[in-house]
Formats: structure tokens, sequence, C-alpha cells
DNA sequence: TTGGTATTAGTACTTACTGATAAAAATAGG
DNA sequence: CCTATTTTTATCAGTAAGTACTAATACCAA
């Protein structure tokens, strides 16, 4: 029994390993954890941890997704309900990386950014940009709470496309938002937006 | 000369194919290009291109890295001049990862993130969360213009500071906010935040 | 002492290369 | 048109970091 308890710890020890530093290779395991490099492919099989090169090129491919998904992409949040030029819904879990060290309540603007991209998404128009925006945070939002917005194209005038967001935890409205949406030609005008 | 030319059609093709999908080996390269993988390896020595492994690795790298840096740093910008609890300026290149495909317009959540963190960043206090903001979006900001952002401090009433963001690119004011930030206590306290 | 798990050793094979060297093909210059 | 040079292709040996498999050994407990 006391083998098998040894084996059970090593291979928790490796899978932390792996956690901290993922560009190691089995030798390096091997030597790290005084195992032979067959010990270690035997765990990593049963681990169901794939090899190295595997390792890198996931950690490659969803790293862009997730930079598009985050950073770049259309979308801030994962849509839930959309029906164009009336409302829509999206959801966004509140992660570590997205609060202050210090307090673990969210940074602002990933909040707007939600509502943001959200109030875009609803305008039916293939170019849309924000023109005007009036925010309220009512409360702090702290890490793990996962965030429902709610749009809603409340009018419309000419170009012009007012929505209204509401953020909700699961107990309560945690902020709000009323945009102007402006709707775009195709080569786009300098259109100053006179409120 | 002409095989120059081709020479360089090909490697710009490379480069192109590389930027687009970034895992393809020397022979799907080969395939790719209608030549021998030995012409593939010479062009990439060129080129300055590494191997597919070494490829893979750095975008796994610094992908990381750069989650961090654009996604959830400290402050979005570069702080430039700071007056505690008086003023700020901060600068910001728009880069091709902030706009839209279609339009090369930048996404508004990334000149807001800009402005807030910059009023954030004013306030004289440990802990500070936006409360409530008034955004306009004055004129369409392109690709490769560089934003100067500026925050004055208003006024102070309690825990209340209004704060002023004035965004510019090289000619004029392309966006204005006005933010209300509130500090917290160290233990947040469930601060309603009333207008 | 026997059985069973755990570990180690060893071999053959794979992918995606590097590096070097040589031959073949294409092209330019006179 | 022929030669010189450039460009491309071919060939071989070697590398890292594996997979997949088999055989041997160690250990521990009943």
């Amino acid at each position: 029994m006391a083998t098998r308890i040894q084996k059970q710890v090593r291979q928790q020890m490796l899978k932390d390993k792996l956690h901290v530093s993922p560009f190691v290779t089995d030798e390096e395991l091997a030597a790290f954890l005084t195992v032979s490099v067959q010990t270690i492919r035997l765990d990593r099989l049963e681990l169901g941890i794939p090899e190295l090169r595997q390792r890198t090129k996931q950690m490659a491919e969803n790293a862009q997704t997730k930079l598009k998904s985050i950073g770049s992409g259309e979308l801030v949040g994962e849509l839930i309900d959309l029906e164009l030029g009336r409302s829509g819904i999206s959801i966004m879990q509140v992660t570590q990386d997205m609060v202050f060290e210090k307090t673990r309540v969210a940074r602002g603007h990933y909040v707007f950014s939600q509502a943001n991209s959200l109030a875009l998404a609803v305008i039916d128009a293939p170019i849309a940009v924000t023109g005007v925006a009036n925010i309220k945070y009512k409360i702090p939002i702290h890490v793990g709470e996962k965030l429902v917005a709610k749009a809603e194209v409340m009018k419309q005038r000419g170009n012009k496309y007012f929505v209204w967001v509401k953020t909700r935890n699961d107990k309560q409205e945690v902020f709000r938002a009323k945009f102007i949406i402006v709707t775009l030609a195709e080569h786009d005008e300098p259109i100053g937006i006179k409120q």
C-alpha cells in the first residue's frame, strides 16, 4: 500500500509541476521526481496528459481563440439570446484576471465591454459605433459571479439607436447603461455625433 | 530576373500563409507552394522564420503574457504624467486588434478602458471603483492613431470624486467622459451608489 | 514462496526538423 | 548560343522528444 500512495502523491506532484511550468520534457520531469523517464510516461498515460509538443500546441491554439474572444472578439461575453433590432442577452463569468488584485472587485471596463458589445450586437446594421453612453455601477462585482446582461432597443431616430442594458448577478442589478449607437455608411463619413 | 521575382512572391506567400495558419509543417508548405521541402527550408532560413515547433512554443509563451498586458493590466494605455488627486495623462496606440475588421474603426470599449483606468489612477486612494460614467464618442477612431487622454479631477464630495477625461488624436478631440469614482474602505462595504 | 503491482530497461518506429554536400535546372550576360 | 551564376532539388546523417511495446526486476504482503 505504501507504494500506491507514493504513486498518487507523485502523480499529483507531476500535475502541479506541469501547471506551474508547462514546457517541461519527460526527462526533466523524471529528474525532478527522481524516477525513470518510463515512469513519467506511464503516469502521463494514466493521467491523460499529452506529450510536451501537444501541450504546447494546445496552449498556442486556445491562446489565440482566447485573445480573440476577450480582447478583440466582436463580442465580450457569451451571446445567449438575440432578437435583432429588439433585444439580446449575454452572460459573462467574472474570472481572476478581471479583478483588482487587492480588492478582488471587477475592473469597470469589463462590465462596460460586455454591455457595450451586446448593445452593438443587437443593432440590425452592418456597421455601428457607440456614440454616447450613460453608465451606472450600482454594486461592486466580485470574482466568480456570473453576469447576465440584457439589452433592449428603446427607440430609433434616423441612424441613432437608443439601447438600454441592465446587468444582474444572481441576486440583483449591479450595472446599468444607456447607449446611443450610431450606424455608419459603408465608407465611413466623418460623422460628428451631436447629442 | 523572372525567377528572382518568383522567389520573392513565393516568400511573401509563405509569410502570409504562416500568418493565417501558423501550425503548418514544411511539408505542407511545400505542397501548398508546389516546391520541394528543401526550398521551403531555404526560404525560412532567409526570412528568419523558425521551425514549426519553435513557432508554436513562442506563441504559447507570449500568449500568456499578452493576455495579461491587454486584458487585465492595472492600466490600459501608458501613463505619461500623473499628479495624484489632480490630473493625469496617458497615451495609447490604436492597433489592428482593437478595431472592427470591416470598418477598421476602434471598438468603443478600448477607448473607454483607457479613460476609465486613467481616471482611477488619478484618484489618491488605495481602493476606488467607477460609480457612474457619462461618455461621448465624438469621432470614429482608426488604426494607427495615437490617443492622448487627459484626466482632471473636477471636484470631490465625501468619498466621491468627479473626474473628466478628454481624449484627443493628433488633430482633435475624439472622446470625452465624466466619471464619478467612489473610494471604498479596506473591507469593501456594500456601498450602494446613488447618483 | 508465490502473486501482483510498480518500476525500470531496452528496442523499434515516428515527426519535424537541422546541416552539409552535391547535382540538376533555370536564367542572365556577353 | 554558350558559359557563369543563381535557384532549386536531392540525398544522407543526425537530433529531440516522443509513442508503443516487451521483458526484466523490485517490492511488499499474504
